[in-house]
DNA sequence: ATCTCCGATCTAATCGATTAGATACCTTAG
DNA sequence: CTAAGGTATCTAATCGATTAGATCGGAGAT
């Protein structure tokens, strides 16, 4: 290590304001011949541009800054895989941070991605605190957010369709014959599984299941919590004969919950799931979830960044991106196509 | 954004130098009555050191590469959000690149990392490619191998107590009563996952387990591949009664075949895994697993670093974390008590 | 043959922070 | 009262790449 712009300038006799034009197809044209000997010179001193200098005069510094609550979560570990991979074919690095849905990591997170020149912020968080918001709205830099976005923002936004896929699980159960499906919900009704579960009360709604019979049960978005949270409504009175939990990671909580409980699924109990990880298709009964495309997110959160750089068009604008119900066996369906 | 040291030593009256001296508490000293107002100025004007320019003029970036293989594998998953974390309370941040297993990417990513000025490196790698080494002992930072480490390196080794882990795993299931303990092996016992396997054999040799009753099954390390290797198994002219997955991801798919082909976990076939991950304790029924520290791993490997980066030790040394058996239903025993 | 103009190149300022060398002031020793 | 030494500051070079402005030579126009 230690090549720098002006050895290699010295070795193809030429000022590294040619070299540089060279590299970057610079600003400014170079005979043919020149730019040969560049070239040459940079292979044979195996010159490799150092991105700090380059960010500190260009402003350009080639990361992006990832902010995601929990990468521990399967969920949001696909989601940053792929916002990684699509940044990095697009010739870019990510730092990442995982808040750990604490406010105050979030925004030393997204303080320490600006003082590092990040150029765009791709940002994925259940729900955002307003400080953090704050350092984000005056951020010099681009920001998408993605699975969730604040109320009225100016920035790009990437979104599933929750609402729809809320429907489109609670739909599929009633389609099987239930009556009684309930919901494993989060602790409240914000964010995006906040619209999970206003598509499974519109289904309900729509088919004209009575207001008593739409039960809902709260916990964290934890397995735990789906565990806990399954319990409860296998105990509740009026048992529910399907589920959708609005999360995997419950749904995977609450199919142990039921077999502890010595039932079976799907044939005492239906359940669908939400997110499409990897593992559902290895449960136990495999889990009948709704896909959440979570490479297209990605692609799509770093094409609005690119956007944001390339022109100046109005980087706003939401994206809304189809889910799809994949089958498999806990919602009661014979044939498992999909895995 | 905006504001620079310049500002900030004008706004105190006095040259970038003095305030420089006082943000790092500068190889100079500075007059208490100048220092406060310094301070003042900075918080007034909200100054904030650009870290670019710091990491150009100062070499040192505060940032850490971190190479991980696959974070859609829930292992590396937390194995890289607990390297994360402990980067970030030693005042770091972290670049990641997921390799995906492909020699070539693993090397571009370490390419670009070197070219970003990482301060230090952590490569949690299955397997290493030869130009990927190159590239890593000539690199001017100082690097820690975590999980697996190559053949004879002059960087700092983090692993976990793989061999070990192994024997205990079996030793346990055949603590059950199990003679024919089986075991999910990679496609060769290479890296890590080998000396597993190697720990399964000299707890079957120790037994005096006869050679024609140690079986392995071998495929890629994938929910899918376990359940093809286990399937495999249960077709086996004989069956065991006891299976140790040397992984929780094998164990998965191989909990899913069991499933599928009617049979009982532990009843008819008893289970163990490794890593330790999350999900396992959800599985159905749940799994019986070795415990890998990986916090503890991911600590160990920043203050690695932090040691290269202090003195002039020998930055060198191998370090062995103890694993630990968690036991829960899918080996037999009764009483699952840790979750 | 002289004037333009343009492509190719070089010189040097710049990004923002760090830090060695020079300088100014003050105290203490001789 | 002056020399020596220490403390607090300031000036300016530096890290490596980018790029605007200046310079130069040659092709084409008149």
């Amino acid at each position: 290590m230690g090549v720098t712009l002006a050895d290699v300038a010295r070795r193809a006799q030429t000022s590294t304001a040619v070299v540089s034009y060279v590299i970057n197809n610079g600003p400014r044209p170079v005979a043919a011949a020149t730019r040969e000997r560049v070239l040459q010179a940079i292979a044979e001193l195996g010159y490799r541009p150092d991105r700090v200098a380059r960010a500190l005069r260009a402003k350009r510094s080639g990361v992006i800054g990832v902010l995601l609550p929990d990468t521990a979560n399967p969920f949001f570990a696909s989601l940053g895989q792929a916002i990684e991979a699509a940044a990095f074919d697009a010739g870019r690095l990510v730092v990442v941070g995982n808040s750990g849905f604490d406010p105050d990591r979030e925004e030393a997170y997204l303080h320490a991605f600006l003082d590092s020149r990040v150029e765009g912020l791709v940002v994925v968080s259940a729900r955002h605190s307003p400080r953090a918001l704050d350092a984000l709205a005056s951020a010099p830099v681009p920001a998408v957010y993605v699975h969730h976005a604040p109320p009225d923002t100016l920035s790009a936004v990437v979104l599933a369709d929750n609402d729809g896929g809320g429907r489109l699980a609670t739909t599929h159960l009633l389609d099987h014959g239930h009556e009684n499906v309930a919901v494993l919900a989060g602790p409240d009704d914000a964010g995006p599984v906040g619209a999970r579960v206003a598509g499974w009360r519109r289904a309900l709604a729509e088919r004209g299941v009575p207001e008593h019979r739409r039960v809902r049960s709260r916990s964290a978005f934890t397995r735990a919590g789906g565990h806990a949270s399954m319990r409860r409504l296998l105990e509740h009175k009026a048992r529910p004969t399907a589920v959708f939990a609005a999360t995997d990671e419950l749904a995977v909580g609450a199919l142990h919950a039921v077999a502890e409980a010595g039932l079976r699924v799907p044939d005492d109990i239906a359940l669908v799931g939400f997110d499409g990880v990897p593992e559902t298709a290895f449960t136990n009964p495999s889990l009948t979830t709704i896909g959440v495309p979570a490479e297209r997110m990605a692609r799509s959160a770093i094409a609005g960044l690119d956007r944001a750089w390339q022109g100046h068009e109005r980087p706003g604008g939401e994206e809304i991106l189809p889910v799809s119900l994949i089958q498999r066996a806990s919602c009661g369906c014979e044939s498992p196509t999909s895995r």
